[in-house]
DNA sequence: ATAAAAATGGAATATTTATTCCATTGAGGG
DNA sequence: CCCTCAATGGAATAAATATTCCATTTTTAT
């Protein structure tokens, strides 16, 4: 890279941006490895910092940073940051206009209500997407994929989660069994060795999940727990814990991302047995 | 306002900003209100613009709108954006750079899969969000408060949606019934007059729930319909009808917007059955 | 070990952008 | 109708910021 050709044009969106980044990574000098790790990390940054302060953050001179932008076929920062501000001012108008809008007038409480819930709801889903570990799920599709069958059971609030993973399941051609709690003798009965409980309970955790639970462990079924806290007594019965956690309104939740999370399990799970 | 003594401090959040501007509103000159109107509809420009930028936004000199933002509080233009700035930046940096370390180390299905399904919940919210229409939403509450007994039916991925609603409702202390499909008979036969049926179907509508409608339309229990698509065969039937569209990931949908809605229904009912 | 090439950091410069000032315009009161 | 005062827009100035340049250091090849 001598004579610095560089990519002659530069990059005309965020997603193009970091394909490049991919390809020229690895033969960056240090000080603009740095720069690139860092911008990785916060790419969100650009659009609204200067490049010292990004020089700062990635431990490098503001020379460093701008020959960075450079070897990604910019002609310098400001080119760089233009194409993260637009971007920007196009992605979020809408949502922020409408939310200003709402509070002025002053909307009925119902209305202001469901846009908490609707923040809160925006806010859980990226939570989990940044501590999302990606070995917790595949093992539990696995877990689920090599089962007889698949157990489900979650009691109040959590029902829900489960009939609608039961409902994804059936239509995936899936085996599963709703467990309603209401005949919950019957429920562990079934159980069997080369089966999977899914088990459903956030705190207070119902001691009827946490039974079942403990009668699963005893009879050498796999388990799969699904819960909002790392906490929850069974946590180290089971094979894999899945912990999704729901930012509440007053107090209040909506199970955006266990049904989100199941949903994905489901279609995951479709994908591999269609393939087998 | 003559010596023009403002605000002393500034605001020290967006909000409290808008709650500001709230106030000032009326007092203000002519160009400085074009500039509160602006900004009320774009306040996310804010932490990637230039005042000129703004001021050509908002029809008005760049001096004008550095008048207004002093008569916010600020000092100018720049401690305005500052505010904005930071709190852009607090709130959005987990997400991108988790999404954008994600696609650079090949993250397997499972995790793309849910990416795609957070980023379809956080669309389908703004989208509601931006379209929703507050009297429908107090019409339903005012029918759920005003009835004897509420009546929940939906049938396959409807049926979690009830089942959460249900599980909601009894916390906050409503009477409602969930009915599951089986017995409907059974179901229809406990409509009356000053009961509402809460029916959630999605397309293709289920027949069961059609039928439920149309029973309860002819014991003139009243309606309210959710459901995803404003052409629902039944729809002329109900007193009130609340679409609730999910942006889906290859053909599958998880029901954010249904869950959240119907959360906002019940805790809302709940403030109001609580305040009588 | 030494020379050549590349990389680096800091300081100098250029550019952009914010901010202030002031002359002009327009609105309201006597 | 004129006077006064607030409001306005444009031009001048100040500040912040990007960008370049170059002397120094580090790396690489021989």
């Amino acid at each position: 890279m001598s004579t610095k050709p560089e990519t002659a044009q530069p990059p005309r969106s965020v997603s193009e941006l970091l394909d490049r980044l991919d390809h020229i990574d690895d033969s960056l000098p240090k000080r603009l490895r740095q720069c690139a790790v860092l911008l990785r990390r916060n790419i969100n940054l650009v659009a609204v910092s200067t490049v010292a302060e990004m020089a700062a953050l990635a431990d490098v001179a503001p020379s460093a940073f701008m020959r960075f932008c450079q070897a990604l076929g910019f002609s310098g920062y400001s080119e760089m940051q233009a194409l993260f501000r637009s971007e920007y001012a196009q992605s979020r108008p809408d949502y922020d206009a409408r939310l200003s809008e709402l509070r002025a007038k002053g909307a009925p409480d119902a209305t202001n209500l469901f846009a908490d819930f609707a923040e809160a709801g925006h806010k859980s889903l990226i939570n989990f997407t940044n501590s999302l570990n990606p070995d917790q799920i595949e093992a539990a599709l696995t877990l689920l994929q090599n089962a007889q069958m698949a157990h489900l059971f979650g009691m109040r609030r959590a029902y829900s989660v489960t009939t609608y993973f039961h409902y994804m399941l059936n239509k995936m051609g899936v085996p599963a069994m709703l467990h309603s709690g209401v005949g919950m003798v019957a429920a562990s009965a079934s159980f069997r060795a080369d089966d999977v409980l899914f088990a459903v309970t956030y705190a207070p955790f119902s001691s009827e999940t946490l039974d079942v639970v403990t009668e699963a462990k005893a009879r050498g079924t796999k388990i799969i727990l699904l819960t909002d806290s790392a906490d929850c007594p069974v946590a180290p019965e089971a094979d894999v814990v899945l912990v999704a956690r729901e930012v509440d309104v007053e107090a209040f939740r909506v199970p955006t991302v266990s049904m989100t999370l199941v949903t994905t399990l489901a279609v995951a799970l479709g994908q591999r047995v269609q393939k087998e």
